[in-house]
RNA sequence: GGGUGAUUAGCUCAGUUGGCUAGAGCAUCUCGUUUACACCGAGAGGGUCGGGGGUUCGAGUCCCUCAUCACCCACCA
């Protein structure tokens, strides 16, 4: 098979050649226009004009992507290839992120299926495997997002583990250090026994669980008699140091300040009053176990009471508790206390309870609250300045309403954990005396286990940070804080993610953002729903209902994608992915392509580009009027991040107007004189939706010669005569009725007769062809059945039989006109209409009125007219 | 428990600050192969905008309420 193609370099122009096949194949020219932007650098910022720049959240290097990608990679892309051609120094930066503990968990299946764990290595090691890993799986997504058309500056990619984002990582660490807002502490972490690391509150995933509740006997230690205490968890009752009730609970005022003994254990614990404990739920009184559950410790730092630590880090029961529970599981222990109690005469009752259990989001493991040392991030100082910028309006968020969501969870902010006990990640530069527990220091040599310092012996913190902590720079650890990027880029213009990083990651940039720099790091913030399966349920890789993009591109192209999946979507709405909106975007492509085509065809293979156009027709000047409104409002639409609405408008601009109606009247001799001139406007404006089609047809036709589509400037508005487009429009209108009349009718070949009318004359030709007419002339007198939706007199030849049967239609239409006129009526009746709504709005509905009042009147005539026939 | 969003044509969904007869694609029905395109063209049918109440000259749009669905946050010893 020959190729229908070639790329060939002649005096350092870059031709693109071929044919042009009835449809538009995608995956015969996107890979190869691609590599023409790419090779030629078309994607570097101009360094001219207004900046304007995306940083990319960064997707997992290892991941390939699933379709969701596709709507970012469209999204950004059509912004940023927007404002390049708005002549804007523009830059999309794309990136790739280590995804910490993600990556880790795919890495350790991999291992897993040789039979390997991480444990059976050192962390260095572990960290150089899987760095080497991810760069193999890294190159997948490089490809996919190519494949996107998605024009970014590779030149600029940046993972999330190069030295730079690791360099602010430290920076920011080190500042917050000297600032007091990091601090060493002994805090509740939710722990994976099975991954063995802790997570921050916003990755634990809470499932509803059905569990037993049950009421257990504390006998007081004076005999003076019991408390009963409900619990979800009685094997954490070895590690009790406290019962709690209500202060204003008078059920139980008599017993503040006695003691207690835990049953199956000698402790004898405090029973004290916080208002924490709920008066309704179980008893009203709670064991207090600190070093299991986040309130029973927030209770006992206020009373001062000891922790007891009973479940260790591998799950199982310490040696804090009596001898016979030691080394069993948390499962086991549980049903080995629970049938003590029971033996004890201890429990009083069960009761079957439904509550939410913290799950490890990966291996759905329970989370247990365990004591750590870990390090945390005080959020207080970090997060007031976030909200007052947020309530100050500095940052426009699409849709509004995630303005005040982020605000809200900001007020609520509690303190971060930064410590993770993974490899995958950037070690944290901190090391702690041998000798002396509390003496830590901050040092960069992380690549040593020991250092010494004043003649002490430290050692490096084995852990990393949370992956968050480092991609909270993300938007000038890119640019490099204080580079010449970093000057002409930040802070950037548009922040676009989904909803489910608001809080873990886009809080956190705007924290961190107004910490190290002093100003919000992004202008705007848009939220982009998620991209369900088609049926609406979630995409899984365990259902197996993903969809994978690569496919759909190699089916419907690229553009077809894009625009497929975009159109119709409002930002933070989940909505299933729509195989046939990308069908009918794949049917604009080949109908872009097909213009084309038919422009080359008019020319006699010699497409010329014309930038400055000379209308001569009326349609010509409709053209123009139309080609100004679409560029105003796709532009609008744009600057508002209103997507679906633009490529909606570009849509039926380009389907309906040119191609329906303009290429339709330049088949007719004289008329349509535009054609290339529109088209090349058309590919301009398409080509941040389709910019693979608009590119081929560019370089098909030959233009690439005065540079890349890719590079062309937006279109300016241009000049047109409005009373000319206007007889076009009065055209349609005749046109509009007569083809209606004539398929309700069943009738074809006819003709029009008018007298002498200007636009009938002047608009003739179009009118007879677009309509399907045998012919429109000027006639004394003529015969058939008159328009009744145009003012021009005119009246169709049509036989008697067809008339007859039209009359039964012109009567459903007067009554639905009869129903305008009166509601219009009533309207202007209406004193208090007239007296409050807008000038404009009320002279709208006169006109109106007058309009569908003369309408009446020709329907009316008509109908007289045809009782005296 | 708190919060957010959704409910518009058979289906999937648009509808910017309230203002012409509420739109699109797909599907359905008629007709059509006029040399850009059947991934096409022309025409048609189809909605009391979830229920109820309110504000207003005017409500799909704003407010209240109810119902159903989805999601987020917090948390239940």
């Amino acid at each position: 098979m020959l190729n229908n193609y070639a790329i060939f370099n002649r005096g350092g122009i870059i031709k693109y050649i071929m044919e042009l096949p009835k449809t538009y194949l995608p995956s015969k020219h996107e890979a190869t226009i691609y590599n023409l932007w790419e090779q030629n650098n078309v994607f570097a910022p101009s360094g001219q004009g207004e900046p304007y720049a995306i940083v990319m959240p960064p997707p997992n290097a290892n991941a390939h992507l699933h379709i969701g990608y596709a709507l970012t990679a469209a999204l950004e892309d059509i912004s940023v290839r927007y404002h390049r051609m708005k002549g804007r120094n523009t830059l999309l930066l794309p990136g790739a992120d280590h995804a910490g503990f993600e990556t880790q968990s795919v890495y350790e299946k991999h291992l897993a299926k040789e039979g390997k764990s991480r444990f059976d290595f050192s962390r260095e090691d572990l960290y150089r495997q899987m760095y080497d890993f991810v760069a193999l799986n890294r190159q997948n997504f490089e490809k996919q997002f190519r494949q996107l058309g998605i024009s970014c500056d590779w030149s600029r990619f940046t993972f999330t583990l190069d030295d730079k984002i690791v360099k602010q990582a430290y920076a920011t660490f080190k500042k917050m250090w000297d600032d007091g807002l990091i601090y060493r502490g002994e805090r509740l972490v939710n722990y994976c026994t099975q991954h063995r690391t802790g997570f921050a509150d916003i990755e634990v995933e809470f499932r509803e669980a059905e569990t037993n509740l049950w009421y257990i006997r504390y006998p007081l230690v004076d005999g003076s008699g019991e408390v009963v205490v409900a619990t979800t968890r009685p094997e954490t009752m070895l590690g009790d140091t406290g019962v709690a009730v209500h202060p204003d609970d008078e059920r139980y005022t008599h017993y503040v300040g006695k003691t207690a003994r835990v049953p199956l254990t000698d402790r004898e614990v405090p029973i004290l009053a916080d208002s924490f404990v709920e008066l309704g739920f179980g008893t009203g009184a709670v064991k207090l176990t600190p070093a299991h559950d986040q309130n029973d410790f927030d209770a006992a730092e206020r009373h001062d009471l000891p922790k007891m630590t009973v479940v260790g880090h591998d799950g199982k029961m310490t040696s804090e508790v009596p001898e016979k529970y030691r080394g069993l599981t948390v499962a086991e222990a549980r049903a080995t206390v629970v049938a003590d109690l029971e033996a004890g005469q201890w429990l009083v009752k069960t009761e079957q309870l439904t509550h939410n259990v913290g799950h490890c989001y990966k291996c759905g493991t329970v989370i247990e609250p365990l004591l750590m040392e870990q390090w945390f991030v005080n959020m207080q100082p970090l997060a007031k300045p976030a909200i007052e910028a947020l309530k100050a309006n500095q940052i426009v968020f699409y849709p509004e309403t995630k303005q005040a969501q982020l605000v809200n969870y900001l007020e609520n902010l509690r303190d971060w954990n930064i410590s993770r006990q993974i490899a995958w990640g950037i070690p944290i530069p901190a090391f702690r005396s041998v000798d002396d527990a509390q003496d830590w220091l901050y040092d960069e040599r992380v690549d040593q286990e020991t250092i010494e310092v004043n003649g002490k012996t430290y050692s490096r913190d084995p852990d990393v940070f949370d992956t968050w902590f480092s991609s909270s720079s993300w938007p000038y650890a890119t640019l490099g804080l204080g580079s010449q990027d970093f000057d002409a880029f930040y802070p950037l213009s548009l922040m676009e993610t989904g909803g489910e990083i608001l809080y873990p990651w886009v809080s956190r940039m705007l924290m961190l953002g107004l910490y190290n720099t002093g100003q919000v790091p992004f202008k705007a913030v848009y939220i982009h729903g998620y991209v369900m399966a088609e049926d609406g349920s979630k995409m899984s890789k365990s259902i197996g209902n993903v969809i994978d993009p690569s496919e759909v591109i190699d089916e419907f192209g690229s553009d077809a994608l894009r625009m497929g999946i975009i159109s119709g979507r409002a930002p933070a709405v989940n909505r299933g992915y729509d195989r046939r909106r990308v069908e009918e975007a794949r049917n604009f492509c080949n109908k872009l392509w097909n213009m084309a085509r038919f422009m080359q065809h008019q020319g006699e293979g010699k497409a010329v580009r014309t930038q400055s156009p000379v209308a001569q027709t009326s349609v010509d000047h409709w053209a123009l009027g139309q080609l100004n409104h679409a560029v105003a409002d796709i532009g609008k639409a744009l600057d508002e991040y209103r997507f679906a609405e633009a490529y909606d408008t570009l849509y039926h601009f380009v389907w309906d107007d040119i191609a329906a109606w303009y290429v339709e009247a330049s088949k007719v001799e004289g008329q349509g004189t535009l054609l290339s001139y529109l088209l090349e406007r058309i590919l301009i404006v398409a080509h941040p939706f389709a910019p693979f089609v608009t590119e081929a047809i560019w370089q098909t036709l030959g233009w690439g010669n005065d540079g890349f589509l890719a590079a062309q400037r937006w279109p300016e508005t241009i000049e047109y005569n409005a009373r000319k487009a206007d007889e076009f429009v009065a055209a349609q209108t005749i046109i509009t009725e007569v083809r209606a009349i004539l398929k309700a009718m069943g009738t074809a070949a006819n003709r029009l007769y008018h007298r002498d009318d200007a636009l009938l004359n002047s608009q003739g030709d179009i009118i007879k062809k677009l309509a399907g007419l045998n012919d429109v002339k000027s006639v004394e007198s003529g015969q058939g059945i008159y328009l009744t939706t145009t003012a021009h007199v005119c009246w169709l030849d049509i036989d008697r039989q067809a008339a007859d049967s039209y009359l039964s239609k012109l009567e459903a239409e007067k009554q639905q006109t009869e129903k305008r006129v009166a509601n219009y009526t009533a309207r202007l009746n209406n004193d208090s209409y007239v007296k409050s709504a807008p000038e404009h709005i009320v002279a709208q509905t006169r006109q109106a009125l007058a309009d569908t009042q003369a309408d009446l009147q020709r329907i009316t005539d008509e109908q007289k007219r045809f009782s005296q026939l």
